[in-house]
DNA sequence: GAGCTTTCGCTACGCCTCGTAGCGTAATAC
DNA sequence: GTATTACGCTACGAGGCGTAGCGAAAGCTC
């Protein structure tokens, strides 16, 4: 997960309950404290494991907070809720739950913020976070379509960017209603989220269920 | 601007320009070395004062750098284009060229992430930089109805809502663009984003231009 | 002008965290 | 056994934080 498995056959195992240890700590530790107090010793203390142990798995504080706010997210599910505008509503209902935790709050954002200046961090955002879920968006949209809800896309490029506007408005609506504008993403504001991305997305040939 | 205007009628006055020379630093600072490796001592340097008038200033780096950020986005207009469409792509590509810019993004996002564990500071990002920016909609929306581009809504309530929901979706979708997903909000996608959110708004009742 | 008040620049300081080096020990593969 | 790797522990230099204390400067009031 964090830095290599060279397939290193000889030696001392790593400890796995280790990596699962750290990684706990380092949440609980981002909900006592935030991202600027927490200190690598302190998430060590927490963890029963050494200092030293921690940077020799994790380059430093960027790479750790990923990891452990990357397992929050791989709690999402898409269940059939029977149409597309309850697969919608019950997603972004989980995503703003997720969100609403302080451990996710500031471990993503800061992560996030530090990514701008370090192409490697981004990089390691995007691969265990951002596309992973990306899987939602194209899990909902194929039953959608087969339900005739969403007019099927030929073009496979055209289909493509579709589906990253449709993540980015989903998940940049949720994440800027919750922490920028500090106000809840609760069943109403979901409902007319919902509302206006779907009329959108039909294209305007569909009624207001 | 930042900690406090007193009244104070005598003593010997603050240096004005000394602020924007501080606020200017800040933000050459944040592009040279972003959030993380950013220095209140570095910060002082630059802008030829001494650090403890940055300490008499500001409380500390967080709220030295929401003001900094903040002056940014002082720069979106919404000139009157002829439609909605074309007033929403002005504005979004406006705003995706401050998010292009590094002090911009490390700042803004950084800022937000203390937020979460910070009232205070949480408060002053939504006067200072979130409800500043909500003129932007309020302005194109009451432009929008006088053209009957958009119905005209008699609910008070409804209304501020309806302004909440496309400020979170316009900006959160910029914002997850280009940091999350970390593509650029070029003219194609504007034009994708502005279509779907303009078809959601109208309520399904107004033809693709 | 004299006197008062506030700001400014500068130096110095204790505190904390970072990230690494070095050592001895433990656990596994061959 | 031996080789190899992981682990815990201690110690260390480097650097930033935020504050205190000082003398000097720049205003206002009288």
């Amino acid at each position: 997960m964090q830095s290599r498995t060279p397939a290193s056959r000889t030696g001392r195992p790593r400890n796995a309950a280790a990596d699962t240890a750290i990684l706990a700590a380092t949440r609980q530790a981002l909900v006592e404290l935030g991202w600027s107090k927490l200190t690598l010793g302190d998430v060590a203390t927490r963890a029963g494991v050494a200092k030293t142990t921690l940077y020799r798995r994790w380059a430093g504080k960027n790479e750790l907070v990923v990891d452990a706010v990357a397992e929050l997210f791989d709690e999402l599910e898409l269940p059939d809720r029977g149409s597309l505008a309850n697969d919608i509503e019950g997603v972004v209902l989980q995503f703003a739950a997720i969100l609403d935790r302080p451990e996710a709050r500031s471990g993503l954002m800061a992560a996030v913020a530090e990514s701008t200046r370090d192409d490697a961090l981004r990089e390691r955002i995007r691969a265990s976070i951002v596309d992973r879920q990306k899987r939602l968006v194209l899990e909902g949209r194929a039953r959608a379509q087969c339900r005739g809800e969403l007019p099927s896309e030929p073009d496979p490029e055209e289909a493509a960017r579709t589906v990253d506007l449709i993540f980015d408005m989903v998940a940049g609506a949720v994440v800027h209603r919750t922490l920028m504008s500090g106000k809840p993403a609760d069943a109403e504001w979901v409902r007319d989220f919902t509302r206006v991305l779907l009329l959108g997305l039909a294209g305007g040939t569909q009624d207001t269920p």
